[in-house]
DNA sequence: ATCGATTGGGTAATCGATTACCCGAGTTTC
DNA sequence: GAAACTCGGGTAATCGATTACCCAATCGAT
């Protein structure tokens, strides 16, 4: 460690000034002595030292992000689109998983913003205890919410339009015939649980077929399998049942094909996210898929026009999800939606 | 952004040096100094530039990790431990994905090492591209591989003992009767793809089975599905399938059910990982459980030991993996191998 | 009363890279 | 031929926090 310039500039017989403007090109050096410091630096083995430069320059050029978990495949491909997004603009990113914390997710901020990140990237963990922290970051460095967002409007956002995912997922039954539609989601602790609930909710009473109570838990799979055991414990099971995303859709079906209902005859089952292994399931999932791709790019070209704590009003962008249909549900006339017969084995 | 210490300082009417003395508590300064200090900062929301105390300390109080991917279940187990065991050291953790590429591997180490972490932890994704990056960045900072490694033998290592663990599931296929046991892996680009075919060779060896011509392809659950295709397409199914990691096993899974074959009557399958989605699986997939937490927790207490080009020699800890038997393999008498019924939906 | 020791505060150097500013040499222009 | 410019190089300030070093005041001991 520690060769520095001033070490090549001694080396070059040069001063540090144009050693530096050597090795930048800002501004122009003799060919003499481009030559003398690019032999040296090399010889040398020198390495800018970004902490200096990120001092000196009052900009680092890593943005930070924050996820509730990279253990959800959800999360992680937005991370590595994301990621992909950021490869060739010479920014790094911090990555740091709350945990579904808000007390995690505020001590995260608070080490990113110390580090002097250029900018965040978050998807807030909890759509109350989050505010405070998220809204303090937005004041100081720019911002942008992708997927999960926070209320109270101070922040931009981008991710998918969820109401309309649910739409999509509950039209499609009710066009396979389902008449009694439950929806199995997760606690209201996010946007993404509330709107996918209300989407539900709406869609259902626009089409005429009864608002069941909805099951409650958590994105996970170990919830899905709960909420299959709570159906198939209440006697009766719906005709259909949309769930939140797909971690709880994979659950539930074999939940249920455990206790000996078929999927989709006796029950349509439609995800959500359509990432990780949607495809994998047993029949392939049906789901609605989230534009990932798009909302990573989207989020990194909002956060280059956002400015800390700027006053203009806060974007939202909603980009429109679409339904993919495999095998857990009841395929309609052509057209009406889109077929996809990826995912099967053979 | 931008209230410095020089800001807290003369808001309380001291030095910058008091102000300093006061918020870190390395020297006593009077109570009341001690008071007004803390009330300025606290007025100014003051927070310490991380960067600046980096550049002045020499260390950033941070360490990098690099990974093949994110997408890959195992390596996010594996990242979330080495999170938890940072938890409460008050040191960060930058994540990298090389995307199983040699080059933007070594391109993630140039930065993390111009960024000045105070160590390093990966999981180096081609035995012998990774090499010269890898040693490279050794000879600079701390540095602990991690489950993957690369040869040559400059840098620690901590991950499970690969051969051992393939031993325990060959062992375990024929203690359950298979005569005939076929390794399904990836090419030979890892230490871990390499240790695992050659422990499935030196056991079946031992145990006197003949040894088949591996499928070698990648850890996916793609290429478990394209190497069950090619074994029903060869004709005669062998009696046991032991694989590299569990995607490729879920996959093979999937695709020999789906051409006709028993799992496990016809077939015995066994994984190699259990992490994510194993018990996912139908039916749940009997596996060799690697210990993420303890590698993790060993990884961290390594690098803590560590010091940069150490000429030490280096050190390599292999931690023994356990047998998993879910339902993809005939279980054999009680003692022989642990019985697990973790998994299934009821 | 005087001399060391102790206490606690302030000044300025330091980390490494960038760049504002200055200066001298060579060119151009009237 | 001198003023005005250009070009390219060097010196030192700068970013913000920490701390080596210095100094004044106070205390205790002789």
């Amino acid at each position: 460690m520690g060769v520095t310039i001033h070490d090549v500039a001694r080396a070059a017989g040069v001063s540090v000034a144009s050693a530096s403007r050597a090795l930048s090109g800002r501004r122009k050096v003799t060919p003499e002595i481009a030559e003398r410091v690019a032999r040296a630096a090399a010889e040398l083995g020198y390495q800018p030292n970004a902490v200096a430069k990120a001092l000196r320059d009052q900009t680092t050029g890593t943005i930070g992000m924050v996820v509730p978990g990279i253990g959800n495949p959800f999360f992680t491909t937005i991370v590595e689109a994301v990621e992909r997004e950021l490869q060739n603009s010479g920014t790094d990113l911090l990555l740091c998983a709350s945990q579904y914390s808000p007390q995690v997710e505020a001590r995260r901020l608070e080490t990113l913003l110390a580090r002097r990140v250029d900018g965040l990237i978050i998807s807030p963990c909890d759509i109350e205890a989050s505010v405070p922290a998220v809204l303090d970051a937005a004041r100081r460095v720019p911002l942008v919410q992708v997927d999960r967002y926070i209320e109270g409007g101070g922040a931009d956002w981008v991710g998918v339009d969820d109401e309309a995912g649910l739409a999509l997922a509950v039209e499609h039954v009710i066009a396979g015939g389902a008449r009694s539609v439950v929806f199995a989601g997760s606690r209201l602790e996010s946007s993404s649980a509330r709107l996918r609930l209300s989407g539900y909710e709406r869609t259902a009473a626009r089409a005429g077929v009864e608002v069941l109570p909805p099951l409650l838990g958590a994105f996970t799979l170990e919830w899905g399998v709960e909420a299959g055991r709570r159906l198939l414990d209440a006697g009766r099971l719906p005709d259909a049942v949309v769930c939140a995303n797909d971690e709880i859709a994979v659950g539930l079906v074999r939940s249920l094909r455990f206790g000996g209902a078929r999927v989709p005859e006796d029950v349509a089952v439609v995800g959500f996210d359509d990432v990780g292994h949607a495809t994998m399931c047993d029949p392939p999932l049906s789901t609605v898929r989230q534009p990932v791709e798009e909302m990573a790019s989207e989020a990194v070209r909002l956060l280059g026009q956002v400015k800390a704590g700027d006053p203009r009003p806060a974007q939202r962008i909603a980009i429109a999800p679409r339904l993919v249909v495999r095998q857990t549900s009841r395929p309609v006339a052509a057209g009406t939606a889109e077929e996809e017969q990826r995912g099967e084995a053979g």
